[in-house]
RNA sequence: GGGUCAGUGGCCGAGUGGUCAAUGGCAUCAGACUGUAAAUCUGACAGCAGUAGCUUACGGUGGUUCAAAUCCAUCCUGGCCCA
């Protein structure tokens, strides 16, 4: 099979936007030449984690490098780690991580491929599980590996020493995952590996170790990690300040909208597929007085048009202006049976599901958060009387239509 | 192995026998306001209950007491010091 790759320059351009750091980025130039000369694809590895069953635009940013490989012609290597899940990524964590079994790891994987498959090409992609070579370790092996590093080295990461000095415990498990990671590089013949920016010293540790098993080191590309809606904390689920995947276009496009305005640039960089040349028009319009809350419009329909559709993203995007900007009310809301029409608003709106107790149904409506077709309803001991087609309007966002049934 | 300290609500962290469903901060949710689901201000924030009542909660178990997050015993988890 013949390639066709592009030139060193267009590739290198593509390569760099957005990245945080390639090491060494001469030898990349290098590895990308002897490509092009021999048509041979670079094997670029990305460490797929699968604890972390939902992915979502942060992950994205590493995966939309990966595909970049692809796009240009590279084989791009998804290793599972089945086996190191049972490790846990010590990585920017300041715990343990709770070690999964062998069901749940599969599970997961399976939904990681599902998502990521949302970015990447499924042709050039080549799809290992660690367990493959890692199970098969001997002592003896483990030993060998384990000898090409030091204490001293392991402790110099962020995530050990702090750990370390705070009386948090490590467990000394935890110090052998990056040993595993790095062995991934050596089995899959790594020429280049992705990573966020807090894989780091994993990524680099594997080149050290290639060098002991007589392979040419990997080079190494990090990727900034994308802040979350907060602005401030790194995108994660646990903080609840994420966008995922699959999330419906819709919030997709109002999470989006809601970021803070300093972080418009860094999102069209890392999550969308803009140009350097795009983004960088983007960035004078905003210097020159252009309002940020087009420029985030604008960011929002592309994200949502990258992962949907355009007209997923038109209507997303004329979605948010009514139910947000005209405070209307949206199109698909779910049903509710009602049996009687005489009935408490709070009980309805905790058996749908609305709220996670009544205790808080009744507090919303205390609040004035609750209105029966736009109108507020503030005493939730009084029943109420329902017509057909009713809307009742749950805080911010959620709505229900009651349907009368008898 | 010995000693010692700690384990509190989503998180951090007060509280050392009754006045504790438990101060405070963060997060969250609602209302007002806004270009925004931002910022700010106000309020709420265990569950059940037609409203001062009940239930479940302060690592687990058992106990002392009229009464325990607070005391005792034991177990689990972890930190630090010594070996």
């Amino acid at each position: 099979m013949t390639k066709n790759f592009p030139k060193l320059n267009e590739q290198m351009d593509l390569i760099r936007k957005g990245v945080e750091e390639i090491i060494p980025e001469e030898e990349l130039e290098k590895k990308i030449i002897k490509g092009i000369k021999n048509n041979k694809p670079l094997r670029v590895k990305l460490g797929a984690d699968p604890s972390r069953p939902d992915l979502h635009i942060g992950h994205g940013v590493v995966l939309k490098k990966l595909r970049a490989f692809q796009d240009l012609g590279h084989t791009a290597v998804l290793i599972v780690g089945d086996f190191t899940a049972m490790i846990g990524d010590p990585s920017g964590k300041n715990k343990t991580r709770p070690a999964l079994t062998f069901k749940e790891t599969k599970e997961n994987a399976k939904s990681y491929f599902e998502q990521a498959g949302i970015i990447l090409n499924s042709k050039d992609l080549e799809i290992r599980n660690n367990s493959e070579w890692l199970s098969k370790m001997s002592f003896e092996d483990v030993i060998k590996l384990l000898s090409n590093s030091t204490i001293a080295r392991l402790l110099e990461r962020d995530d050990f020493s702090n750990r370390y000095k705070n009386g948090i415990p490590i467990s000394v498990h935890e110090l052998l995952y990056p040993f595993a990671q790095a062995y991934d590089s050596i089995a899959v013949k790594s020429d280049i590996e992705l990573g966020g920016t807090d894989q780091k010293f994993n990524l680099l540790l594997a080149r050290d170790i290639q060098r002991e098993y007589n392979q040419i080191p990997q080079v190494i590309i990090t990727m900034p990690i994308l802040e979350g809606l907060d602005g401030v904390n790194k995108m994660s689920k646990s903080l609840d300040n994420y966008i995922g995947l699959t999330e419906k276009p819709n919030d997709m496009y109002g999470k989006i909208l809601s970021i803070p305005d300093e972080l418009i640039i860094r999102y069209f960089t890392l999550a969308s597929d803009l140009s350097v040349n795009e983004i960088d028009k983007i960035k004078s319009d905003l210097e020159n007085g252009k309002n940020p809350r087009d420029a985030k419009h604008e960011l929002a329909f592309e994200i949502t048009k990258n992962y949907y559709s355009i007209d997923d993203a038109k209507n997303a995007a004329d979605a948010f202006h009514k139910l947000v900007i005209k405070k209307d009310i949206p199109d698909d809301i779910p049903e509710y049976k009602c049996s009687s029409e005489n009935i408490l608003l709070a009980d309805i709106i905790f058996d749908a599901k609305m709220v996670s107790s009544k205790g808080e149904a009744k507090r919303l409506i205390k609040q004035g958060g609750v209105s029966i077709n736009k109108k507020k309803i503030t005493e939730f001991l009084n029943k109420i009387n329902i017509q057909n087609g009713d809307i009742v309007k749950i805080g911010k966002r959620k709505f229900l239509k009651l349907v009368l049934s008898d």
